[in-house]
DNA sequence: GTCTTCAAAATTGTATCCAATTTTCGAATA
DNA sequence: TATTCGAAAATTGGATACAATTTTGAAGAC
């Protein structure tokens, strides 16, 4: 277990380890393959990994800094499992930076913008008529991250919306899996269209945080099965 | 809040090198003693606080997370300037999670909690009497902090303000300065407590969002002198 | 049976070491 | 003089060593 500490250190494609062991840890919470139960050591996880505690401690603060992991109240860290209340208060957030960015949005968007979004609704309302929900979620992805790249240029503002919808990703495929949340989150994107024609800003920040509201009851709603057992 | 039910044995007195290095960097940033130009690496500032690299670069990952440094093309870091279009932006999202805030606060606020909030604004109104601008500076803090109190129970949304406004306190201070400034900031705060009286979160929020725009814009004023150089 | 006490085990925090990589800088060359 | 090359210096990433602290667990006291 000594000389193959040599071999690893020899990293050709450069990619530290620090970011490995992160992705992969960030991988195993959102996919819930790490249980929120379980206690995390940084000696544990080393040996896990095949690599030092250096840089898992560095993947540990940050996956903290985000919110992902929590410190113990003994030692180590533990996946934190999000309340009913933390997850409200995720979609709550979201709503109001989304809502404020789709106002900023109106002011200067674009009928080519316009056309595309339009285009993946439709597409998502496509693949709804043929039950492919997985394809829905796709196209309504597709819609969100255009949307967050028109805000792009207010960089500080596009960052926390990223960054908050990564922390969302795990609850928002549960809702898409039932055809009825489906439905109510492709009404929501119709209406948001509809406030970018108009060009309302007032109108847009007040449809876009509805629609996150929504998302969040369907959220909450698959949430509470989850809780009962 | 937290569980502060800690158990008694914990040792509280050592308190982290890495913890040290955060904090005193951070304020040599914030304060300005450390210069937006200069070069940051591991191993100088290890040796000039007399400590190994190891918490140098956890405090570096840290105040990286928290924008307060870059990543230099090469290698090391260097303090960010705040542009100007950074430190608008810093402004525009504070006045959207802040607004939003009023709106909460103003479902649930007691009519005590706008006794102590007349308190301040007429403290620091008789300071600005007395051209005691420092004091007055005091007295809208706490007004401010007040605020943010009231909406410690919707944690991730309070942690988000706080932090963004520690990242504005250097900005804020010169503000102040003005007795100019101070006036138009009393301003804002007696409108904001009238918002608050009536109970009317549409207009909470507007007001909110006014205030720190305004406070933005007086912000950008004294920084002007500072990019004109 | 419950409560102390204390030493071993586990865990973390920091320092140091070594390898890999990037930068710098001066000498050789056209 | 400008350019390129390469070796030394600077810097970082990661592993390991070690000390300090906390947790655990078991033996002994009551």
């Amino acid at each position: 277990m000594k000389t193959v500490a040599t071999q690893s250190r020899v990293n050709k494609n450069s990619i530290p380890v620090r970011k490995k062991v992160y992705e992969h840890m960030k991988s195993d919470i959102l996919s819930g393959r790490l249980n929120p139960a379980e206690r995390l050591t940084e000696e544990h996880l080393a040996e896990m990994m095949g690599v030092s505690r250096t840089p898992v401690r560095e993947a540990l603060y940050k996956l903290e800094s985000e919110g992902l992991i929590k410190p113990l109240e003994t030692r180590g860290f533990i996946v934190s499992a999000d309340s009913k209340e933390e997850v409200e208060e995720l979609f709550e957030i979201r709503s109001i930076l989304e809502g404020y960015a789709l106002r900023i949005i109106s002011e200067k968007i674009t009928e080519e913008d316009l056309q595309r979004l339009n285009g993946f609704i439709e597409k998502a309302e496509e693949a709804l008529e043929k039950d492919r929900i997985n394809e829905v979620f796709k196209w309504n992805t597709r819609f969100h991250d255009t949307l967050h790249e028109l805000v792009s240029e207010k960089l500080q503002l596009y960052r926390m919306i990223v960054s908050m919808r990564k922390n969302v990703l795990r609850h928002r495929k549960d809702t898409l899996q039932s055809s009825d949340g489906a439905k109510r989150t492709l009404d929501g994107h119709r209406k948001i269209l509809l406030a970018l024609r108009l060009k309302d800003p007032e109108l847009c920040e007040r449809t876009m945080r509805d629609h996150i509201k929504q998302a969040k009851e369907d959220a909450l709603q698959t949430l509470i099965g989850v809780y009962k057992k």
